[in-house]
DNA sequence: GTAGGTGCAAATCGTTTGCAGTACA
DNA sequence: TGTACTGCAAACGATTTGCACCTAC
């Protein structure tokens, strides 16, 4: 599934968070350490049963204003999940894809969170056997500003 | 999942009711004329809004009894929109697209998911700006026979 | 030392539900 | 006539905010 890795470490996160003149303190640092380690898309209040495991003095608020942080900083990405709260996932370089202008042929790339076309894919193999290893997924339409002129 | 082509008038909507022994009162009648009036995403809240200029009798309650009902019906779709509330769309023509397989080169059409489709397009639009008229969603990877042989 | 971060509790927002009254078939 | 539908208000769960205390830099 030919996508570099950007390998989103610890180390990263810190750094940015330096950057951009974030403290980091202990509450983070357990948050960042327990999100990395979860490999799959979480939730903020799952996040925050893990960590009330080992440190039950960690509030729910801190991993909201955390996670939204992180999102905020482009190392997480904010999804809405299936139900009715939302999850977060570290970002890592994603497959894009083409948005195509039909009237001024402008070709925009965008990489969007993967977790609707993975489970899109998931969904049609369990429906049609077929084991799905790429996908070519081109959207057609009316760029911001042609739509506008069109208007 | 396979229907076809549909053209989603306030007729149709109505006879889908009748069939499913749903009434059709004066504030379904109404939602469903104001829904069907907005080509695009709109929020339950828009919906109530828009409807409260000329009906103040009608509560948000219903309308979002109204617009469950559409989407269990599949006359609707519920999909997350960008920001914190759900919005819902008129369920059009449902798109078809490929499998094909990179083995025996066979190509199969599939049409489903239309919904997360719909999903990720609205996503994209309040993401981008860019308004979708149409998509090509291709899955490349190896067909139920293929995948079989090889294992 | 100080600005920014934290946790608590309360507020807020979108959505759902219980219930008594209403209206469609 | 009877049952499904409605609107209100209250409940609900996820998320945000006000505030006093705390801590990384």
């Amino acid at each position: 599934m030919a996508q570099h890795q950007m390998v989103l470490n610890e180390d990263r996160i810190k750094t940015t968070l330096k950057q951009h003149r974030y403290k980091l303190t202990r509450q983070r640092r357990l948050i960042i350490s327990e999100f990395i380690s979860s490999k799959d898309f979480i939730t903020p209040a799952d996040l925050y049963n893990k960590l009330q495991k080992d440190h039950h003095d960690i509030g729910m608020v801190t991993v909201y204003r955390t996670l939204d942080m992180l999102d905020k900083l482009g190392l997480a990405c904010k999804v809405h999940a299936g139900g009715d709260c939302h999850s977060y996932k570290i970002n890592t370089v994603e497959r894009h894809h083409h948005l195509l202008c039909s009237n001024c042929g402008a070709v925009i790339n965008f990489t969007c969170c993967e977790k609707e076309l993975t489970e899109l894919e998931g969904k049609i193999t369990a429906e049609t056997g077929f084991v799905i290893e790429n996908h070519v997924l081109e959207f057609v339409g009316y760029c911001q500003k042609c739509n506008k002129d069109n208007t």
